[in-house]
DNA sequence: CCAACTACCTGAGCGC
DNA sequence: TGCGCTCAGGTAGTTG
């Protein structure tokens, strides 16, 4: 379940071993995860080999490898996609999908380890697609490399993940939002925006064309922090109440990367097979029946979408009607 | 433009 | 031992 923080995890132990590698060789195991590269997978292995990595960059869930073709390696990790750097004689993993033989970088910092996708579920996948200027001109996703990259934190301890190389999009990824780490998100755009959707709050949190990078997980854990149900009318929220909700939003996604992100379970791992451990800053979500931290009263799991949603019943009180208040 | 729904996938867990 | 069911859920595509 990589949602932004594990994604961000996974993108910053990428660029560190990736960055000025070449890819010598590229082997598909099963074409699904390669079903958005159009051309088929002999084309996506034409494009790959060869090709020398120049920035590992992100937005939202969604991060890509530029390459000095001109074109972008992009991957999605879906609900239980890995991308791991191993040694070339480790075992294959029973779900191994993809792996590409990367050449050392001058200096020999990647010892040559593969690169490898592994995706039990197959929602995720791979593609070689073009690069695309941005409509706003502004640089195109978060995470860049350096020299301009600034990593650190602004005056809010929020994460500031510097701004990429280039001023281009992954076509396919042109749709998809800023998302709450990007510096060049507009707040006060978003909160307008996010004042006139008729959908219920925690509906419009997970559109990824509105706002990038929050899943199941962090909605629910964001909602909890501002004390608000998820079907409260999104149009319906004051202008503070909006802007306090993207504070929680940023502030639990500061909290998980520092923890080096949410594992319930072995799939969701960084680049060297490492879980982190956000799970224990969970307050509510996966936690049903176990006490409120803030008030002691049993969470509650409701439906919601073919999913669930996880809240506090005294907290986090149901909305009147669906109009919401 | 916006909202709501479904298909796509596999494996763990559970009742019988 | 195994069958059938439910659940996990991000995204693309379709429908209204």
């Amino acid at each position: 379940m990589p949602e932004l923080p594990e994604v961000e995890v996974v993108r910053r132990g990428l660029a560190r071993w990736t960055t000025g590698a070449r890819v010598e060789a590229v082997e598909v195991l099963h074409p699904r995860p390669v079903r958005r590269h159009t051309a088929g997978p002999d084309d996506l292995v034409a494009r790959l080999v060869g090709a020398r990595i120049d920035d590992v960059v992100r937005r939202g869930k969604f991060l890509w490898f530029e390459l000095d073709t001109g074109e972008a390696l992009l991957a999605h990790l879906g609900m239980s996609g890995q991308l791991l750097l191993e040694p070339p004689d480790a075992p294959d993993e029973k779900h191994l999908r993809v792996r590409l033989r990367l050449a050392d970088r001058e200096g020999g910092a990647l010892q040559g380890r593969e690169l490898r996708f592994v995706d039990q579920r197959m929602f995720g996948g791979l593609a070689v697609v073009d690069l695309l200027p941005t409509p706003d001109g502004l640089p195109g996703g978060t995470g860049g490399a350096p020299p301009r990259a600034a990593e650190g934190h602004d005056d809010d301890g929020v994460p500031r993940l510097g701004v990429p190389s280039s001023s281009r999009v992954p076509e396919g990824v042109a749709h998809i939002a800023r998302d709450p780490f990007d510096p060049h998100l507009d707040d006060a755009a978003l909160l307008a925006r996010l004042r006139t959707r008729r959908s219920g709050v925690k509906r419009a949190l997970l559109d990824q064309d509105l706002l990038s990078g929050v899943g199941n997980i962090y909605a629910d854990e964001a909602l909890w922090r501002s004390k608000l149900h998820g079907e409260r009318s999104a149009s319906a929220l004051t202008r503070p109440a909006a802007s306090r909700l993207l504070g929680d939003v940023r502030d639990v996604m500061a909290e998980a990367l520092a923890q080096g992100g949410t594992s319930f379970d072995s799939l969701y791992v960084d680049v060297n097979g490492a879980s982190g451990y956000f799970e224990r800053g969970l307050a509510v979500y996966g936690r049903e029946g176990r006490p409120c931290p803030r008030c002691g009263a049993p969470v509650r799991r409701e439906a919601f979408a073919n999913r669930s949603s996880h809240s506090c019943p005294v907290c986090q009180p149901r909305p009147r009607s669906a109009s919401g208040r």
